[in-house]
Formats: C-alpha cells, sequence, structure tokens
DNA sequence: CGTGTTTGACCCGCGC
DNA sequence: GCGCGGGTCAAACACG
C-alpha cells in the first residue's frame, strides 16, 4: 500500500523548511533522553551525528537551518515550551540517554513494492533485503510511554518478540504517503524504564504538529515584520 | 467508512 | 543444508 516512493526519499532536508531530521525529539512529555546513536552504516551521515547527553535539548533548534554538522544545540530554551505545546504533553519528565547504533540493514529493498501475493515475495526477496545503507539513529529515552510523540504520524506494522528482552519490539512506519522513514521501539530489558527508539531513514516532510504549533509564531512573525516596515516608512 | 492496531504467517540472512 | 532470529506483509479486527 504505501510507497511507491523510492527513489527520491531519503534525501537531507530542505534547509528551507523545517524537517526535522530523524532522530526526532518527543514534542510532548520530554522524556529523558539516556543516550543516542547514530548508526551510520557506511559511516558517511555527517549530519546525522548523535547529539551529547544533554539535561535540555533545544529541539527547537533543530528547526533552524543547518548549523555545524552533527551539532545540536544543547541547553535550556524558552521556544521548547511552544514545541512541547504541539503535542499532547506528558509529565513524565526526561533526560536522555545513549544507544548504540545498529548496522544498517533493513531494506529499503520491498519498502515499496506491494506485490502482493506471499508467492510473489519469493521472487523479489523482500524482508530483508540488506545493504541498503539508509540512515539509522537510535537513542534511548526513560519514559512510561512507548510511544514517544514525535511529531508525526505513525501507523505499526508489526510486533516481534525478541530474544533476551520479556518486551516485544514494535515496528512503526511513518504514514506520510511519500515518506519511507521507519522506526522500531523496544524496551530495554536491563532497565524496562528505558525505551529504546530507533529511527531509520530520513523525513522528506515537515513535521505535522510543529508546524502547527508554530504556524502562530510565524503569523506573529509576519505581522511584527509589517509593523516595523510600516514604521520605517513614517521615519 | 477511513484509519490504525493486532497477529500469524512468510521470507531472508546468518551462523553452525 | 538446517534452524534460528529478525523484519515485513496483509487479513481481520477495533475504533472514532
Amino acid at each position: 500500500m504505501e510507497n511507491s516512493l523510492h527513489g527520491g526519499n531519503q534525501q537531507q532536508p530542505n534547509p528551507q523548511l523545517p524537517y526535522l531530521a530523524s532522530p526526532v525529539p518527543p514534542v510532548g512529555g520530554a522524556p529523558q533522553l539516556v543516550s543516542c546513536t547514530n548508526a551510520p552504516a557506511a559511516g558517511s551521515l555527517g549530519a546525522m551525528s548523535c547529539p551529547p547527553p544533554p539535561a535540555l535539548v533545544d529541539w527547537a533548534s533543530l528547526l533552524l537551518p543547518p548549523r555545524a554538522p552533527g551539532s545540536l544545540h544543547v541547553g535550556t530554551t524558552t521556544t521548547q515550551q511552544a514545541v512541547a505545546g504541539a503535542g499532547e504533553v506528558d509529565s513524565s519528565g526526561g533526560g536522555v540517554v545513549a544507544v548504540a547504533g545498529g548496522s544498517s540493514s533493513s531494506t529499503g529493498a520491498g519498502d515499496g513494492d506491494k506485490m502482493a501475493t506471499r508467492a510473489g515475495r519469493k521472487a523479489d526477496g523482500r524482508g530483508k533485503g540488506k545493504k541498503a545503507s539508509r540512515p539509522r539513529f537510535a537513542f534511548q529515552t526513560r519514559s512510561e510511554n512507548d510511544i514517544l510523540d514525535d511529531g508525526y504520524r505513525w501507523r505499526k506494522y508489526g510486533q516481534k518478540a525478541v530474544k533476551n528482552s520479556a518486551y516485544p519490539r514494535s515496528y512503526y512506519r511513518c504514514t506520510h504517503h511519500t515518506c519511507n522513514v521507519k522506526k522500531q521501539v523496544q524496551r530495554l530489558a536491563r532497565d524496562t524504564s528505558i525505551v529504546v527508539t530507533t529511527y531509520e531513514g530520513v523525513h522528506n516532510h515537515p513535521c505535522e504538529k510543529l508546524m502547527e504549533a508554530l504556524s502562530p509564531i510565524l503569523k506573529q512573525l509576519q505581522l511584527l515584520s509589517q509593523l516595523q516596515s510600516s514604521t520605517n516608512q513614517l521615519i
């Protein structure tokens, strides 16, 4: 069902737009980021570097045009409130942990083809077509909720019990029709309060909730600039 | 009715 | 070659 999108969906985000490269921080709830790791299969992707373990991450800064590759602003911010307002705010506090990066594995190969029958599957080797080195990015959050509200809409397409873990791993795919980003969510066996989220791919569309949350601010900015220009004329 | 979740089956890579 | 583990599909189901 989904995509015939192949081919073009992994470009870097358009700097003009507030795209968020994954991993996308949780919008609501500010769960603690315990750790994070990018898993550049090929070691490329400087832009995907992992942020330092911050006390507070200025997620809003991610909306700004790219700064130094891999840099992630850390610190308190007031805009964070606005961003947080975009999603349901959950009051589980947060901190960030970091994760070990995985090797890029999954496919992409079969991603878009919906060949239908099970018989058909055999032919095109979907499942795990390896080697499609998509950017993968994992981070751990300390949160009660498995699902972090990162502003994007996700559809769950699978759940699997994994070895050495009492908790199943859930598979999600971005519901945006042109977006091929996936994420895996799993709770750590050792510390069940930590949720490991692995993003795979880069969103090629704006974050809906962020845009929604930012639109009033943008309007205000427009008004302000108009006001300023008219005052300038008077002077 | 559209959208999202659940769940069993299937496929594939990898290690032995 | 075989079995295991992980990733995905798609039908059935639930929900607003």
